[in-house]
DNA sequence: GTGAAAGCGCTAACAA
DNA sequence: TTGTTAGCGCTTTCAC
C-alpha cells in the first residue's frame, strides 16, 4: 500500500503497476494476463482484467514497443490525399491493416521531395515495422531507400515506383492500359491523337507514354511531336497542357490524358475556349474519379484497381516482414480495364475540326 | 572498444550509445548535442552530428516519447477518407501539423461505431497528445469521450460533433448554409421542395434540416412530410431517397440534398428513371466535390471551408494542449457560401411536373 | 503458476 | 562543459 506513492505528473495514466498493487501481485503477472499468456491461471486473468477495466487501463504502446522491439505499425507516404486515386488506395491499405491488427501512420508529401524525405526520417524514427511509399513527382534522389533496405526494413513502392532493384512494387499495368485506350481510339477511326503525358522520369508518365507510342506504332499512326506534352499530374497541368496544344494552331482529334485530374484540366480549358467535348476535341484518360459517368459529357477511362492496389501493397509489406531473412522482391502488376462512357466512343471530332481551326 | 559488444538483434539500429562510444563521450552529451541543448560546445556538437550522419542515426521516438512523456503526435479519427470532404479536411490537418512539427496518426472508422471505439483505444494507447474526431454516423455511446476528458487529453470534435459539453468543436455553419440554399430556391419561385436529409441524431443532419425548415417557415412555404426523407450521407442513401420520393407518385420541383454524395445518388436515380435535371426535378446540395462545375448539369451547392475546418481543428487541439490547466472549450463555426452553377438558378421544374406525373 | 532482475533507448535532474 | 544516476512502462529470460 504505502510502498510506492508516486504522483502522476500529467493526467492519470494507469500502469501495469497500479493494477498489480491493487491485487497484490507483480507487474509481470499482470502483463502476462493481459496479453493472454498461458502462464497465468484463468481465475487470476479474470481478476486482473476486471481491475484493468475498472481502472481504465490503456497499455502504453511506447513502452511496449520499446521493450518488444516492434511497433506493429506500417508507415505510408503518399503524394496527395485529396485525390480519388490516393484516397481509395489508402482506404485499401487501412482496411487490410485493420484486419491484421496493424496500425498505419500516414504521411503526405504534397508532391514535394524534401517533405517526403522528412517523412521517411520521421517514420524510421518511429520504428515502423515497414513502409509503403508512392513517390512524389519531384523525387530524384533515391539514396535513402537503400539505407532503408540496408536496415532490413521492408519497403514497398506503390504506383509511383523508382527504377531500383531489390524492392517490392505494386502497380497497375500502365502500359497495357494506355495501349488499350489508344488502340480503341485508333479502331474507331482517330488518327490525330495527342497525349498530355506525365514527366518521363516517373514510371507512370513513362509507361503510359510507352503504351501510347506502342499503339501508335503498331497501327502505323504518326505521332505529332507538338501533340505530346509533358507535365505534372494535376488539373493545372492538364489545363496548361491543353492551352499549349491550342497555341500550336492545330488541334488534335483526341486527347489522351495521363491522369483524371489532367483530363479535368482539359474540361476546364475547353469550356473556357468555347470548345465542346467530344465534338471539337474528344477525350479519354487514365484513371477514374468515382463519378466520371456524371460528368458533362461522361468520360471514358482506363479503370485502375485502386483499392486492391492498397491492399496488395500492405500484404506484400507484411509478407516481407514475416520472412525478412529470405526476402525476394516481388513485382505485382494489376490489370486495368477500359470503361467506355460517352467520350471516345465514335469518331466525332474529325468532321468538326475545320470549324475549330477557323476560329 | 571491447566494453560492450552487443549483437543487434534485428537490422542495425544505431543508438545514442553507438555514437557516444565512437567519440568516447557519454550518451547524455550526444543526446543533448543532437537536440540542440545549449549545454554542449559548438565543436562537440559538430563532431557528434557528423558521426550521427555517418552512422545513419535515427532517434528512437518510442524511447524518446516514453522518457519525455509526450509524443508530439495528434490522433485523428474520421468516418471516411475517399470523400472529397474528408480528404480535404485531412489535408488541412496534415498541413497544419507539419508546420508545427507534429505527427498525425490517422484512423478511419468507416462509419462504424465499434471500429471508432477501437481506434480511440489504440490512439490512447499510443499516448497521442491530443485527438481530433469526426463521429461516425452510428455513434450513439459517448462515454469514452468523458474518459478522455477526465484523463486531461485534448479532444476536438470536427464536423460531426456530439451534443456534449466540455469539448472543442469546429463545424461549418450548417444551419445558415442550408437556410441560404432553401431561401434562394424559394426566391426563384420554388414551393414544392423536398429534403433528402441525414439522420436527426447527427448534428449535421439535424442542423441542415433546421436550416431547411427555418427557411420554409419564414417564407410561409408548406412542408410536405412525404418529401422529407431521412437517411445516411452516402450515394446509395441519395439513390434510395430519391426512389422513395418517386414512389410517392408525386415529384417535388426541387430536391435539397444533405451532402454531395447524396446528390450524386439523385443524379444516378434520375438518370435511371429517365428524368432530367433541372427540367424534371431541380437539385441543390450541401457540400462540394471539387468538380461540381463539370457535372451534367453543373450543380449549385453550399460550399464549406473544408481545408480550414481541418486546420482550425488542429490549432484548437494544440492550443488546448498548451493550456491544458485552464481549458475553456471553444466552439468554432465557419461560414459557408452559396455557389450557383446551373442547377437551381431559375424555376424550371414546375412547368414540366405534369409530364413527370403522367409517366 | 508466479515473480525478480535486467534492459529496450532515451531524457531529466543533479553532480562534478 | 560534460557525466552520473534514475527512471519512463513494459517485456523477456530464468529462477522459484
Amino acid at each position: 500500500m504505502s510502498q510506492k506513492q508516486k504522483t502522476h505528473p500529467r493526467g492519470f495514466q494507469i500502469t501495469l503497476e497500479d493494477i498489480a498493487n491493487r491485487l497484490g501481485v507483480s507487474k509481470v503477472t499482470v502483463s502476462k494476463a493481459l496479453r493472454g499468456h498461458p502462464d497465468i491461471s484463468a481465475g487470476m486473468v479474470k481478476k486482473i482484467k476486471t481491475v484493468a477495466l475498472e481502472l481504465g487501463y490503456y497499455p502504453n504502446f511506447m513502452a511496449r514497443n520499446l521493450s518488444s522491439q516492434k511497433s506493429n505499425t506500417i508507415g505510408v507516404i503518399v503524394p496527395k490525399i485529396a485525390h480519388h486515386f490516393f484516397a481509395s488506395v489508402i482506404e485499401g491499405i487501412y482496411d487490410a491493416a485493420f484486419q491484421r491488427n496493424y496500425e498505419i501512420i500516414l504521411t503526405v508529401s504534397q508532391e514535394n521531395a524534401e517533405r517526403e524525405l522528412q517523412h521517411v526520417n520521421s517514420l524510421l524514427s518511429m520504428r515502423v515495422d515497414g513502409l509503403i511509399l508512392s513517390l512524389s513527382q519531384q523525387t530524384k534522389d533515391y539514396s535513402v531507400f537503400h539505407t532503408i533496405r540496408d536496415k532490413g526494413i521492408p519497403l514497398t513502392f506503390m504506383d509511383r515506383v523508382p527504377k531500383l532493384d531489390g524492392f517490392n512494387t505494386v502497380v497497375a499495368d500502365d502500359r497495357a492500359g494506355a495501349f488499350a485506350a489508344v488502340e480503341h481510339a485508333i479502331n474507331i477511326g482517330y488518327r490525330e491523337i495527342a497525349h498530355l503525358g506525365g514527366y518521363l522520369h516517373t514510371n507512370i508518365g513513362n509507361e503510359r507514354s510507352r503504351g501510347f507510342l506502342d499503339a501508335m506504332k503498331q497501327y502505323g499512326v504518326q505521332v505529332n511531336p507538338d501533340w505530346v506534352v509533358r507535365g505534372g499530374f494535376d488539373e493545372t497541368d492538364g489545363y496548361k497542357g491543353f492551352m499549349k496544344l491550342h497555341e500550336t494552331g492545330r488541334l488534335p482529334e483526341l486527347v489522351f490524358a495521363v491522369t483524371f485530374p489532367v483530363a479535368l484540366g482539359v474540361y476546364r480549358a475547353m469550356k473556357e475556349l468555347g470548345l465542346k467535348i467530344p465534338k471539337d476535341v474528344d477525350l479519354i484518360c487514365f484513371g477514374n474519379s468515382g463519378l466520371n459517368q456524371f460528368l458533362d459529357p461522361p468520360m471514358s477511362y482506363i479503370d485502375q484497381p485502386t483499392y486492391e492496389l492498397g491492399q496488395k501493397a500492405f500484404e506484400l509489406t507484411l509478407e516481407n516482414l514475416q520472412r525478412r531473412d529470405q526476402f525476394v522482391p516481388q513485382h505485382i502488376k494489376l490489370p486495368t480495364r477500359l470503361v467506355l462512357c460517352e467520350t471516345c466512343t465514335k469518331k466525332t471530332a474529325g468532321q468538326k475540326k475545320v470549324r475549330a481551326l477557323q476560329r
